[in-house]
RNA sequence: AGCGGGAUGGGGCAGCCUGGUAGCCCGCCGGGCUCAUAACCCGGAGGUCGGUGGUUCGAAUCCACCUCCCGCUACCA
């Protein structure tokens, strides 16, 4: 089976916290998982580097635009890095051939008769030489007085605005009165693949279910065309004739970004007839792991695109969506700096801390929750306590009296029994996975750390070496076995610690796919045991995170 | 306003699609063990599953209405 599995890219006008990252950590883990279960898979995603909200970063910064890309781009890829992030290719819009890919796309999609051109007016300011999108003319709420609404929704009483409603507009940048200025702008023709999308999405069983009615509601309620086109300099520059000037809109071509990114990859790799094998083939399922507010572009308009351009490329198998990560109760807020950053949790933490607990808490039914307070609990208590101490129970139970070797025996009934037990877990794991619940899948992996423990504790190893040496070496090989397994789901969710754990084994030959998982291994030499996970203490993480940011050590805080 | 999501023992959550005497982690009480990072294991107390009405032999689970919370509304990516 091949896959193509992606997540979203970030937008880059600033370091991504740990909301966005949890779509990051998802499609890693499954992208591991497919590997593991002996899949053909292209991992990608990348930088998502356009638009205004960038062009505005770099005024600020007295920078040009690509300078900011440029050092937002090597930094945040860096960071995916240092997650573990195992993307085949990490890209960026400005790549070469995103850009090429995105112009012939929209060519093609121009000549088969979806995109049409139309004249609009628009507020555009004088002082800045830019037309400004709704969101950044400020000015008085024609309803309620409010004198800091928004060109398209004034926040105080909620009503939907046009931004020429405002009374005394401004310009959310620099403050200047905005003048009303004609421009012409290309739009595709969505409407049209109504009847396509819906059909698609009813024949979907994979979506969830916030995907699934989100997308339905809106198709019921009426597509409308989507303007494609910006007045923008900095981004793709539109091919259509007539078009001097205009850019497309970062939406429209970040999510083609999907498939330039395998075909970059491709070509990277000097295997370019791979592209159409994966994109063009049938038996290719694709994957987008994103959050809520991304659902319509991957489930109306990409999918849409992909018809439009009438070129055989296969329709997402599955968006898997999210519900949103609050941090203590409230949203992420980079202005009132409410959460925690990638850069930050990484000088607090090592990657897998982080990486165990944003899949256990991934919010797959509905919003979940960041607190210091749980996230203490579940790090002492299910990666410390529950795993970190079988794992160094059983292996310093072997240094301590085995001298540090695997005893080469026979299994007897019982051990044989509870690797079974771990076994049918195992399975639960595996088809978790499958159907994208990563958080019962993480909960039955450490399902099996009960089972070890459990194990340990009634066969009494400690107590049974001194009558009964037979015993025990089954005890002590079933135990290592487990451990030996679970290094292999360990794997997927928190690579580093399972890197770690296989050299302490003494493992040469790592059971890199679920079909070795279980083989029993005997008279293995293992290395120096240290404890793989410690406790962590709120007070002592919150402390440190506030000196980060006073001391301004890394980039987010620096911003 | 419209649309969507949520409401389950003290706290945090799963179960609801495919109805059948409520499950997980923490906390609490009692016990076991001492190999291990005061870690591990066993047992127990604690819930009329937001409210009302309906369908059904039977509803946390399906339907209707209601209350409270949250998000989104497509040029903030």
């Amino acid at each position: 089976m091949r896959w193509i599995i992606a997540s979203a890219w970030p937008y880059i006008n600033a370091v991504p916290h740990l909301g966005t990252l949890i779509q990051v950590l998802s499609s890693d883990v499954y992208a591991r998982y497919r590997r593991k279960a002996g899949d053909e898979v292209v991992f990608v995603s990348g930088s998502d580097e356009h638009g205004t909200p960038i062009e505005i970063e770099a005024i600020k910064r007295g920078i040009s635009p690509r300078e900011l890309t440029d050092k937002m781009h090597e930094y945040v890829s860096g960071l995916f890095r240092k997650f573990g992030i195992s993307y085949d290719n990490y890209t960026r819009t400005e790549s070469p051939t995103h850009v090429e890919f995105v112009k012939e796309f929209y060519l093609k999609v121009y000549k088969n008769g979806h995109i049409f051109e139309k004249e609009t007016e628009q507020l555009y300011c004088p002082n800045d030489k830019i037309f400004l999108p709704d969101r950044f003319v400020v000015g008085t709420c024609p309803y309620c007085g409010y004198e800091k609404a928004h060109g398209d929704q004034c926040d105080r009483c909620g009503r939907l605005l046009n931004p020429t409603d405002l009374i005394n507009p401004r310009c959310a940048i620099c403050g200047a009165t905005p003048i009303i200025k004609r421009t012409k702008h290309w739009f595709f023709d969505l409407p049209k693949f109504s009847d396509q999308l819906k059909e698609y999405i009813e024949g979907n069983d994979q979506l969830p279910d916030n995907a699934r009615s989100t997308s339905l509601a809106m198709i019921n309620d009426g597509l409308k065309p989507r303007s494609l086109t910006r007045d923008n300099k900095w981004g793709i520059p539109a091919p259509f004739s007539g078009a001097k000037g205009k850019t497309i809109y970062v939406w429209m071509e970040a999510v083609l970004g999907y498939v330039s990114a395998v075909k970059e990859h491709f070509n990277q790799i000097e295997k370019p007839e791979e592209f159409e094998k994966f994109w063009k083939n049938k038996e290719t399922k694709s994957v987008y792991f994103i959050g809520k507010d991304n659902i319509p572009f991957h489930t109306i308009i990409f999918p849409a695109l992909l018809i439009a351009s009438n070129e055989g490329y296969i329709l997402p198998y599955n968006v898997a969506s999210t519900e949103f990560l609050l941090y203590e109760g409230d949203k992420f807020s980079k202005s009132e700096r409410r959460g925690i950053w990638m850069d930050e949790a990484l000088v607090l933490l090592p990657a897998d801390y982080w990486r165990f607990y944003m899949i256990y808490i991934r919010p797959e039914h509905k919003d979940s929750n960041f607190s210091w307070e749980d996230f203490e609990a579940k790090i002492n208590d299910e990666l410390n306590d529950t795993l970190g101490n079988l794992i160094h129970r059983v292996l310093s139970f072997i240094s301590s009296k085995y001298g540090g070797e695997v005893p080469g025996t026979c299994l007897d009934g019982e051990s044989k029994k509870m690797l079974e037990e771990a076994k049918e877990l195992a399975k639960n794991i595996e088809d978790s996975l499958e159907d994208f619940k990563l958080r019962d899948s993480l909960r039955n992996f450490l399902e099996m750390a009960r089972i070890g423990n459990r194990f340990f504790n009634s066969r009494e190893p400690w107590k049974d070496i001194k009558e009964n040496k037979k015993r025990t070496d089954s005890t002590v090989l079933a135990s290592y076995n487990l451990l030996r397994a679970m290094t292999c789901y360990m794997h997927v969710f928190m690579p580093f610690s399972a890197e770690k754990l296989w050299n302490m084994m003494g493992l040469q030959k790592k059971p890199a796919n679920f079909s070795e998982a279980f083989g029993i291994v005997k008279s293995i030499k293992i290395g120096k045991v240290k404890p793989l996970f410690h406790k962590v203490s709120k007070e002592e993480l919150i402390k440190k995170l506030e000196d980060i940011r006073e001391r301004k050590k890394i980039l987010s805080s620096i911003e």
